[in-house]
DNA sequence: TTGTAGGCGTTATCAA
DNA sequence: TTGATAACGCCTACAA
């Protein structure tokens, strides 16, 4: 490895003169500045950041949580989050969720240098929140649902549910199915728990599938061989939407006439014409990502001293051919 | 900041003792060991990677190229290349091409400590490789045909034209409608030419349109719209062949029978079964990313000494309902 | 088994 | 305008 030192030496300088070159080069004279210059690309020199970050304390790292890419809302945010910080400077270091152990993912808090912490959407264990806070790190959660504690950006999932009660109801259904994810997943639960508070009144009949998109199609088949199957699919997120609807094409029932289908997330995917999912999601001129940046960033300028509280955003129905024919 | 000798006070002993604490706990009494480990508590001291590394010059960290994540081939892609480097033990520093200026994301390969650089699916320029060249840090192309430049795994782009041109003149087509992407993504050029070179024997006609999905839309309408249209389309990637299904639906086409359609890269989203988009990709049974990453672990640990030369994969025909109706 | 001390590559504060 | 020099937090001989 090429250090200052060398730099210096086939310059004929001090190593303080090579690291003022590269940090205040006006306070440097023009032909030494040359010199050095030379010497630098002569070598291919390239500084060391960890001995930068040793001393100035700074890592200019943002740890990005979320949960798997294959999700194409995953995918989604964790472009926006990334391109996001790539423009402020930082640079991302990611930590992808296995669902097979979901709470490993949460140890790389522990040795992370990162300035900042960002948790996307993902399942949150009881020991993230944890180490979160005994980390010192400035966090956010963005539509992750780490809810009352710390700072979360993101769709208020429980009204999410709710307004998918409210919604469906106008489509008259006799029996509602509800097709879930992970039930350890804090978000699906507030979006469930707010959609059958929200049924509860009507009296419909409400019917329930959950777990992960791979071992969903056993449950979900008995869920539709049932005599008194259901007429109107909630599906938690959108994913589990083009799964039914997937389902539905196969088996032959027609959509929505014989099963009316309704997704939450609004991923851009549902809006596709060959899917046109309806969903409930953001309004359409929301950028929940850039908020959350924004209010992770300046908590990391003001030293961890940010403006705590969280900035639930209320959702909206997308209205699209898989609950209504036009 | 708490650093090692903070807890070496509280705990009454050496800085060095904590240190063997954490590296090697057998060399300490146990008695000392309680103590140290106590005093880490109660501090809740993180050791400082930056230190660390200065010393062991090793950073832990894999950087990781690759396009936009909302393309879902690319999101797929870093997944699986975040799972596996996570877990051997990496983290992983990821970086995504602004579309907008594809150049600069590549001096991020300049100021990286990673210890090896996988480029992912991107639009690789002169630049890129030059920088990789330079860096001396071990790297690795996958599925963005960095070409002869360095180590490669991925799918032969030629041959996949090449077998669209194969494939499709089974349909008998009158005229051939080329969907690209970004003219200077050297994969989608190499696939471009490998179709064009394996067409030129039938003497059927080939109408090209290029661009960036967002931007496709108004050459594409342009293109159906002359009198001798396509009745055959190719996609550069999956993401226009979907473009193509949702344009022809819209459109009042019935696919295959009016036009058919044939994307490139088998994405996930290709096989579903309400699209079920034919496509050109990779055997199954195969794992692009995991073999590269085999091989990319393996130059980090030869200390940059790996077998260099490419591993180009022949791909296949995934025959769907977008070419053929059963 | 433990402590002392030197150094990893920088930055930053002084003198010169 | 430049050059010594002391940190930054940690690891690792070497000595005790």
């Amino acid at each position: 490895m090429v250090s200052s030192v060398d730099v210096a030496k086939l310059a004929g300088v001090s190593q303080a003169t090579v690291s003022r070159v590269l940090n205040n080069p006006e306070k440097v004279n023009a032909p030494t500045l040359e010199k050095v210059k030379a010497a630098i690309q002569q070598l291919n020199y390239r500084p060391n950041a960890a001995a930068r970050s040793l001393i100035s304390r700074k890592s200019g790292i943002i740890a990005l949580f979320c949960g798997q890419l294959d999700e194409p809302d995953n995918a989604e945010f964790a472009n926006k989050a990334v391109m996001n910080a790539q423009q402020k400077g930082y640079t991302v270091e990611i930590h992808i969720q296995n669902p097979d152990k979901p709470e490993s993912v949460f140890d790389a808090i522990l040795d992370t240098q990162a300035e900042g912490i960002m948790m996307g959407p993902l399942i949150i264990k009881g020991t993230a929140v944890e180490y979160l806070k005994t980390s010192g790190i400035p966090y956010i959660f963005c539509g992750s649902g780490g809810g009352q504690e710390g700072i979360t950006v993101g769709m208020d999932n429980h009204a999410a549910g709710k307004l998918a009660a409210e919604y469906i109801s106008s489509l008259e259904p006799e029996t509602v199915g509800w097709l879930g994810g992970d039930p350890s997943d804090l978000r699906l639960q507030e979006r469930y728990q707010g959609f059958v508070e929200a049924m509860k009144e009507s009296g419909v009949r409400i019917v329930k599938v959950t777990g992960d998109l791979e071992d969903i199609e056993l449950p979900f088949t008995a869920m539709m061989a049932q005599k008194q199957r259901p007429d109107v699919i909630v599906a938690a997120t959108d994913s589990f939407g083009i799964f039914a609807l997937d389902f539905l094409y196969d088996y032959g029932y027609a959509v929505p006439e014989d099963v009316a289908v309704l997704g939450i997330g609004n991923s851009r995917q549902s809006a596709m014409n060959y899917l046109s999912l309806s969903s409930i999601g953001l309004p359409d001129d929301m950028d929940m990502v850039a908020e959350a940046f924004d209010r992770l960033s300046a908590m990391i300028e003001n030293n961890g001293q940010g403006s705590r509280g969280s900035a639930d955003v209320n959702p909206v129905v997308y209205e699209r051919r898989t609950t209504k024919t036009y």
